[in-house]
Formats: C-alpha cells, sequence, structure tokens
DNA sequence: TCAAAAAATGCAAGCGCTTACATTGCATAT
DNA sequence: ATATGCAATGTAAGCGCTTGCATTTTTTGA
C-alpha cells in the first residue's frame, strides 16, 4: 500500500486526486509540520509572519487536517458523548440543544445515543460511545450499575450525571431535586382541596427521576395528614397513548382519582387527550398535572398545569463541567437549579359534585 | 514521549493504567497483530482455533480498538453524517431515528446536525461533519450552492438528498413530490367549495420544500380555473407563534381566507391555536390544514387535517442509499415515495356565512 | 506419494498527525 | 565582547491500527 511521502507523490500522476496532508502545508510554507501544527493548534506559539505563511498555504492548497490522525496523535478526538432516555419526545431536546450549543462553542462535537430508558441499553450505548472516542459523557439520573460507573472509571472517562439533583449521591451532578418539585407540586394540588389523588409515573426501578417524583408525592401527602398509601399508582412507560390509557383507567375507578398527577407531559398530553374524548372536563371534573415543561404543554387545552424544568441551564451547565473536567480543571461540585410550579390551566379546585 | 511497545511496557510500572493494544492481544494468543485484526474484521478469513484464541485474549484484556487509529489506518470512520434543517421540533425525529437505526445495524453512528434553514450554516455544517471524518451524508432539500457540491464532489463524500423528490434534479435522492402533495391537498380544499384561500409557508428563497409545496397550491388553483395570484401568501419560519401570529394577520384581513393551509403541521398548530384564542370555530368558520402528519397533528384539538409523509421509508431508504455508495455499489437511482392527504377534523366545508 | 493450489498467517510499511526534546537565532544583561 | 535566557523552529519518534505482499501450512487431485 505504497502512498509515499509528499516528495514521492509529486512524482505519481494517479495522485492527483489525494488529500493535501500537514507535510504538504509545511513544504509549501517551507517549514516544518510541527511548525504547521503548532500554527494551526497553538497560533501564539508561532511568531506572526510565519503563521501568515502557513495559513495562506493552508488556504491555498485547501488543506483540512485529517480527523483519525488527529485523534490518533493527540490522544483525544473533541467529541462529547451524550446518552438520554429518549428521543422520541421533547423531554430532553432542549437541554441537549443548549448542551451542543456549549460544547461547539468550544470545538467540540456531540454524540447522541438514546437508551429507550433500559438499563442494558444505556450500558451499551455508553460502550458504543467510548469506542467512538467519547473525551467525556453525559448522563441521564444516577441509577445505573456498579460494573458500568467502574468501566468509566477504568477508562478514565469524565462524566457527569444530570437531571438530578440528589445531595445523598456521591456523585458529580447538575439538576433539580425531583422529589422536592413534585411535593411542591402535590401541596397545591392538596391545598386546592383534592383528596383523592391518582399519580401516573414512568417504570420507577431503573429511574430515579420517576422513582423520587412519586417520593415527593407521598411526602406531601404525609405532610398533609394523608397516608401515602392512598395514592393510587399507575406505572407506565412514557408516551401519549399510555397516558391516554391509564387515565381512561383511572377513570373507571370506583374510586375515581379528582387530580392525576403525571410523571411527564408527554403522558399529561395523553390523559388530557382521553379526557376530551370521555367528554370529562378539565379541571372542571378532574384536574391533570405534568412534569418537564416542554412545548406540548402549552400547545395543549387546556394549557398544561405542569412543574417547569430548567432544560437549558442543565445542558449548558453539563457541558461546563464536563470540559472542565477533561482539562483537568476542578469543576467545584455538583450544582442544584430550580423547579417551580408552572401554573395554567389544568390544575383546578375539586368540584363539589365528586366531593 | 516514548510509550514503547508492549514487550518494553510491561518493564514501567507506570503503564499499568494503560489501555490493552492490539499488540497486547496478539502477543497474548501468540499470533501477529495482523491476525488479530483480521480475526476481529474478517472473521472467516482466519482458522476457528485461532479466532477462538484471539477472541479469548481480547475478552481478558478488556480489549477494545482504538477509534482514532482504526479510522487513520482504515480511512474510514464508519460514521455517517445528517444535516437536518431543524432540531427544534419533531419533524425530522421520526425520518432521522430510522436513518440511524438503519446504520446502526450496519456498525455505523450516525452524526447530526443541524442548518436552522440557513444555508450558510448548511455549508458550515457539512464541512464540519467532514472534518470529523464522516464517511457519507444525508442531506435535506436540493437547494444548495454550486461550491457546495462542488466541495461534496472533490472530496468525494457519497451524500444523498432526502425529504423531496423532483425529477428534474439530478442527484440521487429520495423522497416524496411536495408540489403535487401539496396540489392533492389543495384540490380537497377547493373541493369544499373554499375560494379564499390563505398560504402560510416558510420562507422560500432558501427552501426548495416550501417552494414547491406553494407551486402546488398555485398548480391547483390553476386546474380549478382559479388565479394562483388570488392565493394570500405570508411567509415566516417555521414555529407555534409565528403560525398563530401569521392566522391572526389572515383573520384581520377584508378579504378573510375561509382556508388557511399552513406549510407544516408546527405552523398549523399555532394558527389552531390562535383560532381556540380568537374564538375562531375550526373548521366551522375557517378551515385549516398541516403538513408533515407528525405526532402533534393528532394531539390538537381538533386533530389536524395534513398531509401525510413517509418519514421512516426516507429515512430507511436514504440510510441503505448511502451505504451502497459508500461500498461502491450501484444505490439504483432517485426513489419516489408517496405523500397523500391524511383526513383528520380541522378541514371542512366552506360555511355559508363566509360565503 | 507428491506437486500444485488454496488457506492461514506473518512481516512491516505506512496512515497523517502531535509533541518531547534538540537546535538555532536574537535580544538582553554583564 | 561574551554569557544568558528565551522565543521560534526543527527533528523524529511514536500514536495503534490495516493491509499488500511474502511465507508457511494445509488441502486437494493425480
Amino acid at each position: 500500500m505504497p502512498r509515499g511521502n509528499s516528495v514521492l507523490r509529486s512524482e505519481r500522476s494517479s495522485a492527483s486526486t489525494d488529500l493535501p496532508t500537514l507535510e504538504d502545508v509545511a513544504s509549501r510554507a517551507g517549514v516544518s509540520t510541527a511548525t504547521v501544527s503548532r500554527s494551526l493548534n497553538e497560533p501564539n506559539r508561532v511568531s506572526k509572519a510565519t503563521r501568515d505563511r502557513v495559513m495562506a498555504a493552508v488556504r491555498e492548497l485547501g488543506y483540512a487536517p485529517n480527523f483519525g490522525a488527529q485523534a490518533l496523535a493527540a490522544k483525544r478526538t473533541n467529541t462529547f458523548g451524550a446518552i438520554i432516555p429518549t428521543m422520541e419526545n421533547a423531554i430532553f431536546a432542549r437541554g441537549l440543544q443548549a448542551f451542543q450549543e456549549h460544547l461547539s462553542q468550544h470545538g467540540i462535537t456531540t454524540l447522541v445515543a438514546s437508551s429507550s430508558y433500559s438499563a442494558d441499553l444505556e450500558e451499551k450505548q455508553i460502550h458504543a460511545l467510548v469506542a467512538r472516542g467519547a473525551d467525556a459523557l453525559l448522563l441521564i439520573g444516577h441509577d445505573r450499575t456498579p460494573q458500568t460507573y467502574a468501566f468509566l472509571e477504568h477508562r478514565k472517562i469524565p462524566h457527569v450525571v444530570a437531571w438530578v439533583y440528589d445531595s445523598t449521591q456521591p456523585r458529580l451532578s447538575i439538576g433539580f431535586d425531583n422529589r422536592k418539585a413534585m411535593a411542591a407540586l402535590t401541596d397545591r394540588v392538596l391545598e386546592l382541596g383534592h383528596r383523592s389523588i391518582a399519580v401516573v409515573t414512568a417504570d420507577i426501578s431503573e429511574n430515579d427521576r420517576a422513582r423520587e417524583r412519586l417520593q415527593g408525592a407521598k411526602d406531601a401527602m404525609r405532610k398533609a395528614g394523608m397516608k401515602p398509601e392512598d395514592l393510587q399508582v399507575i406505572e407506565t412507560p412514557y408516551s401519549i397513548s399510555n397516558g391516554a390509557e391509564a387515565f381512561s383507567e383511572l377513570m373507571g375507578r370506583e374510586k375515581r382519582p379528582t387530580a392525576v398527577l403525571c410523571g411527564n407531559d408527554v403522558l399529561a398530553a395523553g390523559a388530557l387527550k382521553m379526557a376530551r374524548s370521555l367528554g370529562i372536563e378539565v379541571p372542571g371534573e378532574v384536574s391533570i398535572t405534568g412534569f418537564d415543561d416542554i412545548e406540548l404543554a402549552e400547545i395543549v387545552s387546556p394549557a398544561l398545569t405542569t412543574v417547569h424544568v430548567p432544560h437549558r441551564e442543565m445542558g449548558r451547565g453539563a457541558a461546563r463541567l464536563l470540559i472542565a473536567l477533561r482539562d483537568g480543571k476542578d469543576p467545584g461540585g455538583s450544582v442544584e437549579l430550580e423547579a417551580s410550579v408552572q401554573w395554567r390551566e389544568t390544575l383546578g379546585p375539586v368540584c363539589r359534585a365528586s366531593k
């Protein structure tokens, strides 16, 4: 597979299609490859005169560095990975967007993978991204096997856990306290007189956000002097149709709830849709709440009362932490952001008829 | 920066943290690096006995190939890029998902970038993805400068244009005929008696899909014996709020349209929202239609009549074409898919009052 | 049984870049 | 003038993998 260096190459007629290399630029600018490399990567370690000459050569040749070679020699790809539970709906879209924007300002590319809320699949994706050369990883939530963390540690891959803040967890994270936020929302619900309450949540076994949210609802019940066990709970994967189904089931129950707290906005949108087709007034007969405050929440009608989550701040903050970590700087500890109740139209006082 | 080969390394105490290399695997399995490489990449070029031995060594050492080295030596990254106009809403989500799924089945990673519907930004993204080592690219629509295409040609980057099928365009593409589809929808609208019609479209100067759709509407007008100039047109970027605003403006006009055809579902959702807050009945007073048939179309109420687009087929098909191209096989020409009107609730007959 | 063909394996030359270390050239201090 | 320090540049050794070609081993057919 002889391809030869640029000198040899110029003797070959068939080589005209090859892309220019650092060496081509170097010889054209009359300097060494080291100087070209430095001109490109550490401009101020080179005198202005040579730098200009190098840049001119780069332009004339249309040179662009070879990704693989750069990665191999520098031992870094300038690629960060993000593994989010789903791309199917917009839950993580805004946060991810902010993450990417911040990284790209630092010359870093983002590689995105999704785990479909499965721990197994997530582990596979982690391996895949690391294999792809990811320099650092954004992870959602703390739930993960020890082996997974061991792998990350062993490969020395900087990583940060986002979308959650849990002071009891040791890992670097950025997010909000899901439990506290859900408790605050539930407080509002209770204040409005609701006593028969249901929660529609995702499977809580591999999802600490969902688990914490449910806990939060129970905390609020307890605080209000009610029994947490009285909470009617349905676990179902996040999706419009599952939300609709769960709502329908709830409405058929003997002890029909007057307020249905959904684990996220997608579920709530489904519930809302079902309420409409069942002819149930919201919030007249039944109140519905969501969580996340994605765009959908504003579009549905009536507009969804939900928990506003600092998507963009989490994305940007995660990027910042990861960059610090990669550069061996002090990231400065986990950061807690606020999530607050976003009042809209689907939450109202319990109606007299159903009391 | 001496790191030494594996033999030397074993003499260094500080080397314990280094990741195993091909050479480590080779010496452990008692074969050459070439054999290890082949066991991994072309298993059937190696006898079963050695392959097993190699695989065992791989497992024991926890070996994983170095991405950069692999890319450099093999001159391919097994990464394809996709540049879509936006990630902010779900327009391209399903198609992209299908694209990724198909690629990942072939061991290819997808790199996604968005252009925000800007030709300039798109060109930058193309360069970025190529710099990142993308082996092939998925592009949306034909509109693009000759330089951009020249660049792709020069670097010999296989690429395919998706979301459109236009028999007058020379490039390999997969998609549907936007013009025909919009014409079909407009036919329905005209059949229902509408004569005062508005189109809310994206900026058509850098967006061939939007341009074609508008043309389609005009075609239908012409066919029905009406003057295409009578179509009321508003150009505005795709977004919920812009859809709402455009609708509001339209409703304030002297010659108020009885049907508002939106360039996509996002715009239509905005229009619908505004209709609601304006107290305008849909489709009683005014009909509204969308385009794309994303999830949103089903969720809003009344549910959106729109054009169903074969998202998944386009994504999967594009992946297939790209793989063929990269492997030097015959992709077999552009493919036209069907897009058909999806009837729901927002399109109805023109009401008497407004006649 | 033995030559010829085919299969399996090894050798080693790159792939294009970064970077530790060496060298050179100059300004500054003595 | 000469020594000293620093900035600018060059030298060349890798980085870890793939692959053309050479060599060895096995299979096949007379």
